[in-house]
DNA sequence: GCGCTGACTGTCA
DNA sequence: ATGACAGCCAGCG
């Protein structure tokens, strides 16, 4: 029984791109993902795209909330984050 | 087609 | 600074 996933539309894919474009050691909000995406107002949904659709190509760890808090992926904190982009900055 | 939910965001009290 | 409310987008029942 998977988890419950999105499907791959233009939205998610896009996202995608958008999170996969972030260089590694930095982060980006939901919103300015959102708004790459073109939907500046979408930031739900690109966390919706992360939480049920998220892939390996898309180092969802690097999106973070607008609060600068992790969002959701480790839900741990600021240090969990720092601990995963210095993992991949090594 | 309607309503709810979600790894969210921004504003008001 | 903290808590509550409303708004937005997309997917699912």
């Amino acid at each position: 029984m998977p988890v419950k996933k999105k499907q791959n539309n233009d939205f998610s894919e896009l996202v995608k791109s958008i999170v996969r474009k972030i260089p590694r050691g930095e982060t980006m909000t939901y919103k300015e993902v959102a708004i790459k995406a073109k939907r500046p107002l979408a930031a739900r949904a690109v966390a919706n795209v992360m939480a049920k659709n998220y892939d390996e190509t898309v180092p969802c760890h690097r999106v973070i909330r607008s609060d600068g808090g992790l969002g959701g992926y480790n839900r741990g904190g600021e240090e969990v984050k720092r601990a995963i982009l210095a993992s991949e900055l090594t």
